[in-house]
DNA sequence: AACAAGACCTGCATGC
DNA sequence: TGCATGCAGGTCTTGT
């Protein structure tokens, strides 16, 4: 679920609460996820103060006064969310985290698609799930240059390509199909053929894509909320995601062809109006 | 090397 | 009601 907007959007959520706070106690519910916690990790982060909460592609990255910092990836189903002082932890909340001031974090994730790592502060960039991530589509080394160079010569269809986060990071299946839709183009044209112009147009429509979805606090479809336990709403401004058999955002009265068409491509589905994405 | 498909895990909607 | 099936925001691994 969470992309890159809900990522940033949790992140939002969480400066207030948790920036410049000391953490007074972990529990560590269950430790197998995608990969197992690290060893001691609720002993590591007693005491710890976590000085600043960053973000790379769908990483939060909770940077702690010992030098090390707390990776923490959502998978498809995971919450991070700022707990009501009544709420007693579900069957899915992996781990809680109490800051000394008293704010309880929980961290949810019904299908252990996530993951927590701790790493030194001087090797982040070198971490192994870090190190071969793309740019930041909403940084500057993500330029139209940048992106035809990612993709020369590659024959896959650009839809899949944009979902690898070594060609750019963060993107995921929602704002592929969103980008790629307000790009005017096809999710089945090859990564070769995305260069020029094109790319610019698609590097453009990338970020005003996932600034508009950051804006409205992400996309909630099942299990996606806000670390205030609101919803996001950009789900409601989606062209073509989930949109199968309707009439896209400009087709008008009537449609005229603009139906929005639901392929498979390597396993995910994509959602695009084959009228205006060529 | 690049690409597509399968795997991981759980919950939910759907249809019989 | 119960059961089987398919599908879901990610990404790692396997096979061609």
């Amino acid at each position: 679920m969470p992309e890159l907007p809900e990522v940033e959007t949790v992140r939002r959520g969480l400066i207030g609460v948790l920036e410049g706070k000391r953490i007074a106690h972990v529990a560590v519910r269950r430790r197998d996820l995608r990969r197992p916690f690290p060893a001691r990790l609720a002993a590591r982060l007693k005491g710890r103060r976590i000085e600043r909460i960053d973000r790379r592609a769908k990483y939060l990255l909770f940077h702690l006064d010992d030098g090390m910092v707390l990776l923490v990836h959502l998978g498809m189903s995971g919450r991070l969310v700022i707990a009501d002082p009544s709420e007693t932890p579900g069957p899915h909340t992996h781990g809680v985290v109490e800051t000394e001031d008293g704010v309880r974090i929980l961290y949810n994730a019904a299908r252990r698609f996530g993951l927590m790592d701790l790493v030194s502060q001087n090797q982040v960039g070198d971490h192994e799930l870090l190190r071969d991530l793309g740019p930041e589509p909403l940084g500057d080394a993500f330029t139209g240059t940048a992106l035809s160079a990612a993709l020369k010569g590659r024959k896959a269809p650009i839809k899949a390509l944009l979902m690898d986060q070594r060609i750019v990071a963060g993107l995921g299946n929602i704002y592929v199909c969103e980008s790629l839709y307000r790009a005017g183009l096809s999710p089945r044209r090859t990564g070769a053929s995305v260069a020029g112009a094109r790319a610019e147009r698609l590097v453009k429509a990338i970020r005003a894509v996932l600034a508009e979805a950051i804006e409205a606090g992400g996309s909630s479809l099942r299990d996606y909320v806000q670390a205030s336990g609101e919803l996001g709403y950009f789900q409601y401004s989606f062209a073509v995601y989930g949109r199968e058999g309707e009439v896209c955002p400009r087709g008008g009265a009537g449609g005229q062809g603009h139906v929005v068409r639901r392929i498979v491509q390597s396993n995910r589905a994509t959602f695009y109006c084959p009228k205006c994405q060529r």
